[in-house]
DNA sequence: TCAAGTATAAACAGAT
DNA sequence: CATCTGTTTATACTTG
């Protein structure tokens, strides 16, 4: 019964090599593991996956200077916030339309032609296309090569041989698996317009064709999308699966904890066979199936002009704070050293070549909290990060902005909140009107605002309780009822000792908040949260002023005010939405990416429904409070 | 190296 | 008896 913990997602390896593990090896055994690690969802090689973009939209040749290869997911999340997501979400499908709309539109023009020679036309523009994209192509693999080369030679990369695939891995948990599934799921009815627009002899799809198998696999028949057990070459992208795949034995990307993983999919599958059976059943080589992965093609785009856009500003801002990032040893040494282990990987996978600024771990992760362009909140961060700090608790209330501002994300998104549990429980209490919850309230308060506190809940609540009954802060009064908790804030307060503020340790913190993955997501967010404050006021950190002007913010937003953005009955503020209090605090600086933060969460909240379903549903449905879906 | 803060796991006891 | 609630202990991790 209490086996749901071996769902857990978050524990990585540490835990597990504890002498506690009498009993929790056993349940770490199999299914567990899964989580984290296992949880290989979508992974594309990210050069298909460049591939397969430049196919689908014309990239701004600065892309060529980016190297998908090392983006991972986690940064991703890390790039880009909630609303961002949405926003992205929402770009995607206007991209989308937009598309179709535009070889429709090629397509009705000669409309009164013969269609033979309507085809014709297209298909030279085609070629053209074609011959162009490729060109592109092969630059842009030069140039990520030399610029590999380069790093390796630095030592600043230590690229192995396997990881290219890696840093996809969780792609879906790293972009917010709500936007990704919804968008995924819209893409059913876009894929409907392709559909007609195929009818009339046009495939869209052929709009960017060129060599890729992507294309391939979709438009052209001639090649042998062999059904593949897993489906996923042809279907998902000419990966190289590999190396990766080896790596995570014969488990498949798109499978993990017993279910597919493919984009709004989560179908269970007891067994592999079972999995590949309704991979090449469900998941076929369609329309539906090329749509969607197209639209997993232009998030990973999105993504990552976004992410060079904000290391151009993190160079930027380095300059401007004379971080000299033309010598990348400055400040890059001390910070390899700080979280070498878990940095090593991330930055070969991750970090952008080409980039100006220097490939250093601190770049990248500083990189997504200031992110301005909109509400990069550090929930941004969440997942793995940490960006939390419990003594910029102290001063502003993080939690209440963030969860303001953010909440329909961590609502729907099965990503682990960036905070402390004492900070949760705090937090959920404060919201309250009597300012106490019983024991039970506080469970069903973490279910109703996270979507990832409703499965593994044997850890987390028993978690809630330790930190209750360990923290003075929290106080047990008996009530008619029973007993409820309390905070004394006093105390609260007490025991986070007032500290640092742009120390060295900080930037660490900031780097391994991001926690690429290596670090247990758990230890991270409570190193974060006592670490950093700066950078996590939200409605600055939207502010692209600068960091400078973040750290006098801080002081700004305290519990009180911030608590009264959110909802006492632990739901939204109605009042002020986050969207709405995105909208004001946020500086629209990059129009193209931001302005349209406030429908996404209505998006967002559409797919609520679809997405913690399936995979949760063992865990939610025994302890799903019935307020659940408001 | 140690202390502090946090997470996770688990044993245990009392209440329901 | 099972479950919930609450306490306590142990271990691990990271930072200062």
């Amino acid at each position: 019964m209490m086996v749901e913990s071996a769902t857990e997602t978050i524990r990585t390896t540490p835990s597990n090599q504890n002498g506690v593990s009498s009993l929790s090896s056993q349940s770490d055994g199999g299914g567990r593991e899964g989580g984290s690690n296992g949880d290989t969802n979508g992974e594309i090689s990210p050069v298909d996956l460049l591939h397969l973009q430049q196919q689908q939209v014309c990239v701004p040749v600065s892309m060529a200077m980016m190297t998908p290869q090392m983006i991972t997911p986690q940064q991703m999340q890390q790039i880009l916030s909630p609303p961002q997501l949405q926003a992205l979400l929402q770009q995607q499908q206007a991209l989308m339309l937009q598309q179709v709309t535009h070889t429709h539109t090629l397509t009705r023009a000669p409309h009164k032609s013969p269609h033979t020679e309507h085809k014709m036309i297209f298909q030279q523009q085609l070629g053209n296309k074609q011959l162009a994209f490729q060109q592109q192509l092969i630059q842009m693999q030069q140039l990520q090569q030399q610029h590999i080369l380069n790093l390796q030679r630095q030592g600043l990369v230590n690229l192995q041989p396997g990881q290219g695939a890696v840093p996809i891995q969780s792609l879906q948990q790293a972009m917010c698996p709500t936007d990704l599934q919804q968008l995924w799921k819209d893409v059913a009815g876009i894929q409907s317009t392709e559909e007609a627009m195929k009818h009339e002899g046009l495939d869209l799809t052929t709009n960017s064709s060129n060599t890729t198998s992507y294309s391939a696999s979709k438009v052209s028949p001639q090649i042998p999308h062999h059904p593949l057990p897993n489906g996923q070459n042809s279907v998902h992208t000419p990966k190289r699966d590999s190396s990766n795949h080896e790596e995570h034995t014969a488990s498949h990307p798109l499978y993990g904890h017993g279910e597919c993983k493919w984009p709004g999919c989560e179908a269970l599958c007891e067994d592999m066979g079972q999995f590949i059976k309704h991979l090449n059943s469900e998941h076929a080589l369609d329309d539906r199936s090329t749509a969607q992965c197209r639209v997993q093609m232009q998030v990973v785009q999105q993504l990552e002009i976004q992410l060079a856009k904000e290391s151009e500003r993190l160079q930027a801002m380095m300059t401007h704070l004379h971080m000299r990032p033309s010598e990348p040893k400055s400040f890059n040494q001390p910070l390899n050293l700080a979280s070498s282990v878990s940095l090593s990987k991330r930055e070969s996978e991750g970090f952008p070549e080409g980039l100006p600024h220097p490939p250093t771990s601190a770049a990248t992760p500083i990189t997504p909290m200031r992110q301005g362009p909109s509400v990069i909140s550090s929930s941004s961060l969440h997942g793995v990060g940490p960006i939390r700090r419990r003594n910029s608790d102290k001063f502003c209330t993080p939690i209440a902005s963030e969860l303001a501002q953010n909440c329909e994300f961590y609502k729907n998104a099965d990503v682990r909140p960036p905070f402390t549990y004492a900070s949760l429980i705090r937090h959920a209490i404060l919201e309250t009107p009597d300012r106490q919850l019983t024991l039970n309230e506080i469970y069903n308060w973490f279910t109703r605002m996270f979507a990832y506190f409703r499965r593994n809940t044997a850890t987390w609540k028993n978690a809630v309780r330790h930190n209750l009954s360990l923290h003075k802060c929290f106080v047990r009064v008996e009530n008619v009822k029973g007993a409820v908790w309390t905070v004394d804030e006093v105390e609260y307060q007490k025991r986070r000792p007032p500290k640092m503020t742009g120390s060295p340790t900080l930037v660490k913190n900031m780097i391994s908040g991001l926690g690429f993955g290596s670090l247990n997501a758990s230890y991270q967010a409570a190193l974060a949260e006592s670490s950093l404050g700066l950078l996590n006021s939200p409605t600055l950190m939207n502010n692209s002023t600068g960091a400078s002007l973040n750290m006098l913010h801080v002081g700004h937003d305290d519990v009180s005010s911030t608590v009264e953005q959110v909802n006492s009955n632990g739901s939204c503020s109605p009042g002020l939405s986050p969207q709405q209090y995105g909208h004001q605090v946020h500086v629209k600086e990059e129009p193209a990416e931001m302005e349209e933060d406030s429908r996404p969460v209505s998006l967002m909240a559409s797919v609520t429904q679809n997405l913690s379903m399936p995979g949760d549903e063992r865990d939610m449905d025994e302890e799903l409070p019935t307020e659940e879906l408001e």
